[in-house]
DNA sequence: CCTTTTATTTAGATTTACCTAAACTTTATT
DNA sequence: AATAAAGTTTAGGTAAATCTAAATAAAAGG
């Protein structure tokens, strides 16, 4: 199964959407997912269909395959590999990476993945606290994925961020939230959302709705 | 100047034939170092006039501009680099690197490849022996381009293989070849050029003028 | 210098991955 | 249930990078 670029950047955003809760991925939540036309995947949707990668019928949405989960997994593989090696060997920091490893991606040799893994001491996070599948293509489940607008607990522990935008990443480098950063919830605000939250040795600060939910924890 | 990964390889084979002595590069050798057919190097030809990475006019043959030779030296730059990472770092041997280099070289982040650079310390040349230009695109001088098959000199060192093809580096391994390597000339033999060859506690043997006009020595 | 051979270019197709605009389905709202 | 709105597909096109076959130019040989 040789697939293009384009065609592997279709499978690993119909993962991200299935995952994200999806039963079925839409034409919509696809093309804005990858920035492109519904008429474009619509186009894509039938390929890779014939390359049995999804299932698809007309109007019914696109799920994948075994054999379409099964190349999602190792191009996450190596995405995510990738960003670690930027990371750690590279010095890179955490928002500058996606964009980079969204390329790196594309390289596909078994043997270069492998290598790469043990080179890094077979990493089992991603920078931005995502699992990384082994070389079987099995990923461990996400180590917490409650993010931090639903959880009640006060103290807690941020374990990733489900947003890569640089946008992002770069707002909570400025607050000084990373992966491992130890959170105190002051106050929750049921007007907007916002939660309050303290870090250790640190003025106390607000984030909006929006930030909370892309940050993942667990209580502490 | 956004360069295709089509564009990037051809100007890439241009600045190889043209530093092979091409005066100017004809559409067959073009076309046969890309493995394409001379009508789609026509095609390209007129596209990368129009960018004005080379002067082209018709039946005159190609050269690169100031500019195409620049954008050449920034692929070779990464190409190298990434062949030294996959030797140094992941433990690759020579004759495995190169593909992975063609596809590599083409993910463009002039602060990743610096980054990657240093990572490395900085190397001056590639697991082949070839140079590696610096961030400023200049290339130290290949260190000799004297191959085998026209030196005088009876001990000489391997410095360079100028075919980077897995047969040919699969047979330099299998007789004790590689960079470094210092060679005793026992015998040149007129009527087919080939050449006998000793390495130091290890039996002669005979290679052949094919062979022997790939590997790059100098005297010692 | 004329002719044959070789090299190169043009013309016309094909494939992949997009796009816009129009048509059609599904779903939501009165 | 009828209609409006939203979502999706089709039809028809474009651009990049190929290709084959035919035409044309350059080079080589007598
Ligand atoms: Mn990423
Ligand atoms: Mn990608
Ligand atoms: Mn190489
Ligand atoms: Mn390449």
């Amino acid at each position: 199964m040789n697939l293009s670029i384009a065609e592997e950047n279709y499978i690993k955003s119909i993962y991200k959407l299935e995952e994200e809760g999806q039963e079925a991925v839409s034409t919509n939540a696809l093309a804005s997912e990858l920035d492109t036309k519904p008429a474009s995947v619509t186009d894509m949707a039938k390929k890779l269909k014939e390359k049995k990668l999804i299932e698809y019928e007309k109007y019914q949405g696109i799920n994948l395959t075994a054999d379409g989960k099964k190349a999602a997994l190792s191009i996450i593989r190596r995405h995510r590999l990738w960003e670690c090696f930027l990371v750690d060997k590279l010095a890179f920091s955490w928002e500058e990476v996606h964009e980079l490893a969204e390329e790196l991606e594309h390289v596909r040799s078994e043997k270069m993945t492998n290598r790469l893994s043990e080179f890094l001491g077979n990493p089992q996070i991603d920078p931005h606290g995502d699992p990384i599948p082994d070389a079987q293509g099995k990923m461990g489940k996400p180590r917490a994925h409650t993010p931090l607008h639903k959880t009640k607990a006060k103290r807690l522990e941020v374990v990733a961020v489900s947003d890569k935008s640089t946008a992002l990443l770069e707002f909570l480098n400025a607050k000084g939230i990373r992966l491992g950063t130890q959170l105190d919830v002051i106050e929750r605000y049921e007007f907007d959302n916002s939660i309050e939250l303290k870090i250790r040795n640190q003025p106390a600060f607000t984030i909006s709705e929006q930030v909370s939910k892309n940050i993942m924890v667990k209580p502490i």
